[in-house]
DNA sequence: TAGAAAAGCGCC
DNA sequence: AGGGCGCTTTTCTA
């Protein structure tokens, strides 16, 4: 496959290698000459696809494929079946140092990067490929590096396509549940009122519910026994300023959250564009710096609403970690339970668990190091039942506890964590027990890493597939005028789709989550079921629980 | 006084 | 003695 090579050069120019030949062009000039070569989809090979992409969609150009230098650097640099040396050399350090690219709201770029005149994609493009080919693991670190590249190509053109929002069904859910929109700095009525009640109830006049020491002095002094203030902790406690308490939190959390500050952030043009970033967590799974994507809570879902003849295709994976366990842990007993809509289920019909409950705290304990209570025991229980899968998150907490790096079925390795248990040299002395303590800490994230990091790389070549399929699904025209995806969190997409569409988007919805569980278990058959639903507004997609 | 840390909550 | 992340406010610290 072509790949054609993009660098930065210092006045406003592109540096364009492809088969070692190269030439320059002007910055101007690029989107039409990447649209020019689109006919034969080359992969385009760029520093950082934050920083390419925005102004190629921006002109209407949509790119097939690409490799992001940074983020596949940043991968091989930490697998553990890639021999580090292989990435050293010119501007080596440079790349290392490359952090995210600034998000960008309009399409100027490269502003005050002068480093970046520096970097060579065909240079530093050479020495990864190169370090691929030379591990014992290359099949596996392509499909990695392709997926991450991907994926990233998907959050450019989610951001740049944004999620469809209602200003006003989100205004309204305020005023109803806050009341109107107050003076800056004030708090909205209903929240008000709701302080008075708090402080009324607990005899404290001049609290401020926003403080914690505040707050954990007057619930004693009424008598309330408390060493925190969480809702958890507050919900067993009997006294009348409870409710209303943490009512004031809950209100106070969309107020501050996703309220009206936000809205004018966040939203423009019927858009909300959050910003994501590729692997911006340690394990492989995204994150997102902007607007809070990743966490804005169900209660304002209500104001994504789709496009007047269009539909949002919302799908989510039932149980995918623990269908990940069992692909990469070769579990052929789970891999049966997991044969249907619900795992849990089927681990209860295999007779390995009195209830679905069980099966779920057990298994979830299992991925996330539980050692006590209920948990714990059927974590104990079901390792009888399942030795591979149980046995193969206890051996990544064994690795983590030793200091060992594990990895994630594709190849990612986990950080080093950098003496962050050896002492640092002028650190007193930690005693045993800190010491113990954060090493089962280590032994607890490996053990999650290897499940958390391997349903990412299922989840990157889900949509990566999918992305493909929509764009063939469409008609001619830039991706938003398109079935497109608008919104990714970690096992579950929303499509924005043209409602005649809506059956076709939802089967290669279905049949992309098929096509992943093939590219990462070939050998042993996963079903990856998912919950489909096609709606007008984000919040009429049914949920069932995981 | 700016920035980090902590607490609490939201999502998976 | 249960993994990952971001966001907001308050509180602490350099």
């Amino acid at each position: 496959m072509t790949r054609v090579h993009l660098s930065r050069l210092p006045g406003d120019r592109v540096l364009v290698v492809e088969g070692g030949a190269g030439r320059d062009l002007a910055l101007a000039d690029l989107p039409a000459y990447v649209a020019g070569r689109e006919a034969d989809a080359p992969r385009w090979v760029w520093d950082d696809t934050a920083r390419w992409c925005p102004p190629l969609l921006a002109a209407g150009v949509r790119v097939a494929r690409c490799h992001d230098l940074r983020l596949s650097r940043r991968l091989l640099s930490r697998a553990p079946a890639v021999d580090h040396a292989l990435l050293e050399g010119e501007d080596a350090d440079l790349w290392d140092r490359l952090g995210p690219a600034a998000t960008v709201s309009e399409p100027v770029l490269f502003s005050g990067h002068d480093a970046l005149e520096h970097l060579r994609a065909d240079v530093e493009d050479a020495r990864q490929l190169a370090a691929i080919d030379a591990s014992p693991e290359a099949a596996r670190l392509r499909l990695l590096v392709a997926a991450e590249s991907a994926g990233a190509l998907a959050a450019a053109e989610m951001t740049h396509a944004g999620v469809p929002w209602s200003v006003d069904v989100h205004e309204a859910l305020l005023t109803e549940r806050l009341g109107p929109r107050p003076p800056r700095g004030a708090r909205p009525r209903l929240l008000a009122e709701c302080a008075d009640d708090v402080r009324r109830l607990l005899g404290a006049p001049g609290l401020n519910p926003d403080s914690q020491p505040e707050l954990l002095a007057a619930l004693r002094r009424a008598g309330i026994e408390v060493t925190d203030t969480r809702a958890s902790t507050l919900r067993a406690v009997d006294h009348p300023a409870v409710e209303p308490l943490l009512r004031y939190r809950s209100l106070a959390h969309l107020f501050s959250t996703n309220g009206w500050a936000w809205i004018d952030e966040w939203v423009h043009d019927g858009r909300f564009r959050p910003v994501y970033q590729p692997a911006g967590s340690a394990t492989g799974r995204w994150s997102s710096n902007g607007g809070g994507a990743l966490s804005f809570p169900v209660q304002v879902r209500s104001a994504a609403v789709a496009d007047e003849g269009w539909v949002f295709v919302v799908a989510d994976v039932a149980q995918l970690e623990p269908r990940v366990l069992a692909g990469m842990s070769g579990d052929r007993a789970l891999a049966r339970a997991a044969r249907g809509a619900d795992l849990y289920q089927g681990m209860v019909e295999a007779g390995a668990v009195a209830t679905r409950q069980h099966a779920k705290l057990g298994l979830l304990g299992a991925m996330y190091g539980a050692t006590s209570g209920e948990s714990g025991r059927m974590v104990a229980e079901l390792t009888r039942r399942y030795p591979q899968a149980f046995g193969l998150v206890e051996e990544a907490a064994r690795a983590g506890e030793q200091g060992r790096v594990v990895r994630t079925l594709l190849g990612r390795g986990s950080p080093p964590l950098g003496g962050s248990w050896d002492e640092s040299p002028d650190a007193p002395p930690a005693d045993l027990d800190v010491l113990d303590r954060r090493r089962r800490s280590v032994g607890r994230f490996t053990r999650n890493f290897v499940v958390q990091g391997t349903g990412a790389e299922w989840a990157l070549c889900w949509i990566a597939d999918l992305r493909n399929r929509l764009w063939r699904l469409g008609d001619e025209g830039p991706v938003e005028s398109r079935p497109h995806l608008v919104f990714f969190l970690h096992d579950e997409v929303v499509v924005h789709a043209p409602a005649g569409l809506a059956d076709a988007v939802a089967s290669e919805v279905t049949e992309a989550a098929t096509t992943a569980g093939r590219l990462l278990f070939r050998e042993l058959p996963i079903d990856f079921p998912l919950n489909v639903s096609v709606v007008r507004s984000y919040a009429e997609a049914g949920k069932p629980g995981t």
